[in-house]
DNA sequence: AATTCCAGAGAACAGTTGTTAACTGGATGA
DNA sequence: TCATCCAGTTAACAACTGTTCTCTGGAATT
């Protein structure tokens, strides 16, 4: 299936590659709209010209950004949600889950945080479309539960909305903690797990 | 009390005022960390120089927004959440008053969902104030409900966290909503309606 | 009336930006 | 083997940036 690359193609993907990291790693001080095209170029260490054979912008650079950030957590969030398991011991599970990947991709999670509000038009309908496919996802697996009997469908995407969000904000949470001492951690793990168990208590009670 | 202000004095705040307003115009299509002080100051008709009299940078300027933005919100955050009348009812409020808000706010309302996890860390630090401000106020009204009862301090800042973060994510949407046609805006009155009830229903449960 | 103050103007600085055109040299395919 | 392709280079462009220093003219103070 898969045909291997040549030597030429190859090398044109690792450059391509080493643009989103640079892109990524200036991020971390800046945003998008202020992300000038030499300056990526200077970091990769090319000729500002070479960056107009991978990308037309740096709109376009942050749309790759995108799709590298959250194309590849799709199968991640559907089988947290769907996984088996006391409501308590999947509430712990998935905040550890955020926590975790916070902790391995904090420059992801920045930039997804930065920019779904930011300057940026084409990035920010790229990351509206992405959780827009989480929340359908979502949605998806919570109507497998028999606890979704009797709910319909507009509630059930309501509900899937406010869990991705939550999730967001809870990343967002865990990345200002970073550097914080591991007491202040634990109150973000703790928060997000209690506010995740009151929605859950409403999700419970909503049929009443 | 308030002291009249020489011509001079008025004359400054009016032009300081030039600069909150243009910059303000000039971030809905770019980020704070990417504008630019001659941007600006052309705006205003000044020359460039001139925005040291008001200004250390942007980033000052920034502050100085967010406290537009946010500070004269405290005395409507605390009587939206603390107003009498049945829950339902008390939904339906909050959410056309953030409605409205964003409607005659809408440059204020994007800024600050634009540089919350923006790139420019004083601006992020400034909005973060306010907004813990507007958690530890809402949980002041929150306690004084006879609901309340037998809820400890800490889990009514985290439903008050849980209540002031969904009603920015509500304002960004109607915000989104904003040139859309009447029928979208109405769907997005109504998930944030639902999940306002969602949340109250499960603060309503949660000490089963 | 004379003096001080200070918001804003003007000019100049060294650096930066995005984009163009024409090029080089190694991989590719006939 | 030889012609083609194309990722990356070099050079140059006009336009823009933040910041400094010096100056001005009207308001404020004495």
């Amino acid at each position: 299936m898969s045909h291997t690359l040549g030597i030429r193609q190859a090398q044109k993907q690792k450059t391509r590659q080493a643009f989103l990291d640079a892109a990524l790693a200036l991020l971390e001080e800046q945003s998008l709209s202020s992300l000038g095209l030499r300056e990526v170029t200077r970091a990769v260490g090319v000729a500002p010209t070479a960056f107009y054979r991978h990308f037309r912008s740096t709109a376009d650079l942050g749309v790759a950004l995108v799709d590298e950030a959250l194309g590849s957590l799709h199968p991640m969030v559907r089988t947290t949600v769907s996984t088996a398991g006391g409501s308590e011991e999947r509430i712990v599970r998935a905040i550890d889950l955020i926590s975790h990947h916070v902790d391995t991709h904090p420059a992801h999670v920045r930039f997804i945080a930065r920019e779904r509000h930011g300057g940026v038009q084409p990035v920010r309908e790229a990351i509206r479309a992405q959780l827009e496919r989480f929340a359908e996802e979502v949605k998806a697996e919570l109507a497998k539960d028999p606890q979704a009997a009797g709910w319909n469908d507009d509630d059930l995407l309501m509900l899937a909305h406010l869990y991705v969000d939550q999730m967001l904000i809870t990343a967002s949470l865990f990345l200002e903690a970073q550097e914080a001492p591991a007491e202040e951690r634990q109150r973000v793990t703790r928060l997000a797990r209690r506010q995740l168990r009151l929605i859950t208590v409403g999700r419970s009670h909503w049929l009443d």
